[in-house]
DNA sequence: TGAATAACCATTGACGCCCATAAAAACCCA
DNA sequence: TGGGTTTTTATGGGCGTCAATGGTTATTCA
């Protein structure tokens, strides 16, 4: 059974159907990369996934063919994205001071426990184990859209997750400037 | 038991399966040199290691086939990049106000006791006794990607490290601006 | 000539790649 | 608008290949 098929197509690798000039919509700079909304895909006996194919669109004509996946911090889930924003901050951290001790903290904290998985070619991942098992993913696997990035869960635990999410935001009432489009 | 596989190529050099013009994804510019995660490999009873296939593909190309290793003033590790970070490092170095002080010191201690590992057939190098040594290495090394570079450490002495930089950087709040991708 | 180093094979298990299938969208046309 | 057709996705499984590792032979240098 497939979980729900592609809601929302992530913006930017837009898949054209006929013609459609599309393909490179960046002439130069970046893509916009958008992942939307929720896919739930099974995890096979190989520890396989499909990532959902919008969210294959949105990474689609970077210069990695898959997605880089590391440990979220705060929560039992997995934090995903393409492999150019980890390129950007790999930038980032260069522009600090070298060997600074604030360098190192981040390098080792960022960039030692992602992964690269790339795409097979049927669009799916592997999923370390060790990544697996800190967001508790044994059967199947849940794609949360976040904007620029995404985040893997265990369905059930980002569901509840999500409940207490809402409760927090209706009570804080928490607010959002929308940034101007050429600031 | 091999740690884990190559989860993929790392950037630039992107190991092109087939056909698949790449090789040269710069058109102008350097390649995107990317070092992520962590590979745990055997040092061998005549000190050799494998150095990971992800890595092997972000170094391809440069001039040197091989890797740069130099100890790690501040931590019980070895630091470990291709040649062409050297030669931007100098670089960087030259800029340094002629006879100072920092000059000298970072000349001679980086570049003095830096060491040219070659790649023999397999992608492996031989760990020079004194790095080793200095990084505690006997049975296995851990290499950890840090973007730009990398470091080799013994793999519990790093397990200890991340832990406490992990510590570190969510006390500080160490935080960092992500740099546009067309600044 | 002996020891250290480099080049050369051999093994094996994990992983990349391919093919197959079913179902769900998207598409097309009356 | 609705039904039939085509495409794309998600998913399973088999097999060839490559990476990591160990060992053996050739080569170099003291």
């Amino acid at each position: 059974m497939h979980s729900q098929r592609g809601t929302a197509a992530a913006i930017g690798g837009g898949t054209p159907r006929k013609g459609e000039a599309g393909e490179h919509s960046s002439v130069l700079g970046a893509k916009v990369v958008l992942f939307l909304s929720t896919f739930i895909n099974k995890v096979d006996r190989k520890g396989r996934v499909s990532v959902p194919a919008p969210f294959r669109a949105a990474l689609a004509g970077q210069v990695f063919n898959g997605i880089v996946a590391f440990r979220s911090y705060r929560q039992a889930a997995i934090e995903g994205c393409g492999i150019d924003r980890m390129a950007r901050l790999s930038d980032s951290i260069d522009e600090l001071e070298l060997f600074s001790e604030a360098r190192d903290d981040l390098a080792s904290t960022i960039f030692a426990d992602a992964h690269q998985l790339p795409f097979d070619g049927e669009g799916r991942v592997i999923l370390p184990p060790l990544l697996a098992e800190h967001a508790g993913i044994t059967e199947m696997a849940a794609f949360i859209g976040r904007g620029a990035t995404f985040q893997i869960w265990e369905p059930d635990a980002f569901a509840t997750h999500q409940q207490e999410a809402r409760a927090r935001t209706r009570a804080h009432g928490a607010t959002l400037r929308l940034r101007r489009p050429d600031e």
